[in-house]
DNA sequence: CATTTTATGTGAGAAGATTCACATAATAAA
DNA sequence: TTTATTATGTGAATCTTCTCACATAAAATG
C-alpha cells in the first residue's frame, strides 16, 4: 500500500522534448522589456540596452538572437518595431492567445484582474470555479461552473489553462482539463501534476521564490559577518 | 539625453555571487514536497520518491543532497523528520521568517491571503500601500501607509520584502526599501530593479510563465502536424 | 573617399549542470 | 552467520550554457 503510493509518484512523465531552453526564457524577457520600451517611444535598441534591462550580458543577448536567427545592424543595433515583430513571430504571438483560468480563490481572482496579461496578448476568455457562491459575481466578471468547461474550451479553441485551485483538487482538475483538450497548463499549486507526454506543464511556486530570497539574504549576512 | 537613458539601464549591478544555483532551487522543491508528505504521515522517503514528486531524476536528488552534505541510509532512504530538519537548517528555515508586502493591488491582496506561506514558515508581518482607501480595511487585515515602513522593518527585524506595486513605482519603492534596510526583494513587477550588490532580487514574471507554455504548446502542435 | 568609430556575430574555450555507471553499505532473507 | 538484495554516494563522461575575444560591417567623421 505504501509501495503503491510510491509507485504512483514515480510514474510521472518527464517533459524533456518540449522543455523550454534558457535562451528562449530570456527571449521572453527581452520581449517583455521591448514592449515597454516600445510604448515609451524608444525606436532603436542595442544589445546592451536589452542586457541592462533584463539583467544579462550583452553578448548573451546577441548569442540568443543568433540562435534564433535574429539579426540586427552591424552598427545601428536593432529597430524596436521590427525586432518586436521578429520575436513575436518566433513564438507565435502575432495574435492574441485565448486561455482559461480555473480556480477563483484569492490567487485566481488576482490573476483574472491582472492587467499585464492583455498587454502581452494573453486573453483570459473565461474563469471557472466549483463554488456556486463565487459564480454569482458582477456582470463584468462572470465565473462559470465546471460543467461549462468543455463548451468554452471548444468555442474559443483554448489550448492553455491556468490552474489556481487548492492542491488537493489540482490533479483531478488537471485530468479533466487534459481530457477536454487542454495541452498546456500553468500550475500555481505546489503539487507535481502527472500528465501525458503531449501536455506541457509549467509550475509557479510562490513559496519557493520567497524562500530562495530569504536564503540568499541570510547566506549573504553570514558571509559578511566573517569580515567583522 | 537618449544616451543618458541607455547608460542608466546599463549601470545595473549583476547578482553573481549570490545567484541561486539550480541545485539549491531543487532543494526548495524537495523541501516543499517533504512538508506535504510529512503532513500526510509519510515517515520515510527515498531518492526516487522525491524525484517522482518533483519531476527530476533520482540520481539528481542524491547528487543535490551530496552537494549540501545531506546523507541518508545506504538502504533505508531518508527519514522524513530528520531530512526535513536538515533541509531547513540548510537554508535557515528552522524558525519563521518575517517579511513585508508592499503594494496591495489585486496581486498583493491575493498574496497577503495566500495560505501556503505560513505553512512554509513565511510570515507576512505587515502590508503597505500608498492608497488611503486600501488602508481602511477590516481589523484582521491592516494595510499600513508607507510612512510606517521604517518602524515596522525595525521592530520585526525584516530583511525581505515582497514588492507587488505597479511597474512605474517599482524602482522608487525598491530604493526606499533598500535605504530602510531591506536586503532581499521578491519582485512581481515586470521591471528589472537596480539595486546595490548587497541586495538580492528575484523576479516573478507571471506573463512570461504563461507565454512560455503557450509557446511550447504551439510548437508541439506544429511538430505533430508534420506527421499527419 | 579614406579613416575612425562602434556595435554586431560567432568560434573557441571555460564553466556549470546532468547523466551514467558502479562501488559501497545497510537491511532482509536464508 | 552468510548471502542476496536494494538504495545510497560519487567519480567520470557528457551535454548544455556562458563568457571571451576578435573579425566584420555599418555608420560617422574628416
Amino acid at each position: 500500500m505504501h509501495k503503491g503510493f510510491v509507485k504512483q509518484l514515480f510514474n510521472v512523465k518527464q517533459i524533456t522534448k518540449y522543455n523550454i531552453r534558457n535562451s528562449l526564457r530570456r527571449i521572453f524577457l527581452y520581449h517583455g522589456l521591448l514592449v515597454r520600451l516600445s510604448s515609451m517611444g524608444v525606436t532603436r535598441v542595442f544589445s546592451f540596452t536589452l542586457a541592462g534591462g533584463t539583467g544579462v550580458t550583452p553578448e548573451q543577448v546577441r548569442k540568443d538572437f543568433s540562435e534564433y536567427g535574429i539579426r540586427g545592424n552591424r552598427r545601428g543595433g536593432y529597430l524596436t518595431s521590427s525586432l518586436l515583430k521578429e520575436l513575436e513571430a518566433l513564438f507565435n504571438r502575432d495574435r492574441i492567445s485565448n486561455v482559461i483560468l480555473v480556480g477563483m480563490g484569492n490567487l485566481g481572482q488576482a490573476l483574472s484582474k491582472y492587467g499585464l496579461f492583455i498587454q502581452r496578448g494573453i486573453n483570459i476568455v473565461a474563469t471557472f470555479d466549483i463554488d456556486p457562491f463565487k459564480q454569482k459575481a458582477r456582470a463584468d466578471d462572470i465565473v462559470y461552473p465546471p460543467e461549462r468547461l468543455q463548451e468554452i474550451i471548444d468555442r474559443f479553441h483554448v489550448n492553455v489553462a491556468i490552474v489556481a485551485v487548492p492542491d488537493i483538487s489540482a490533479q483531478e482538475v488537471c485530468n479533466e482539463l487534459v481530457n477536454m483538450g487542454i495541452r498546456g497548463i500553468v500550475n500555481f499549486s505546489p503539487v507535481l501534476l502527472k500528465v501525458p507526454e503531449y501536455v506541457v506543464v509549467t509550475n509557479v511556486n510562490l513559496s519557493d521564490e520567497i524562500e530562495s530570497v530569504i536564503w540568499s539574504v541570510s547566506r549573504m549576512k553570514e558571509e559578511q559577518s566573517l569580515f567583522l
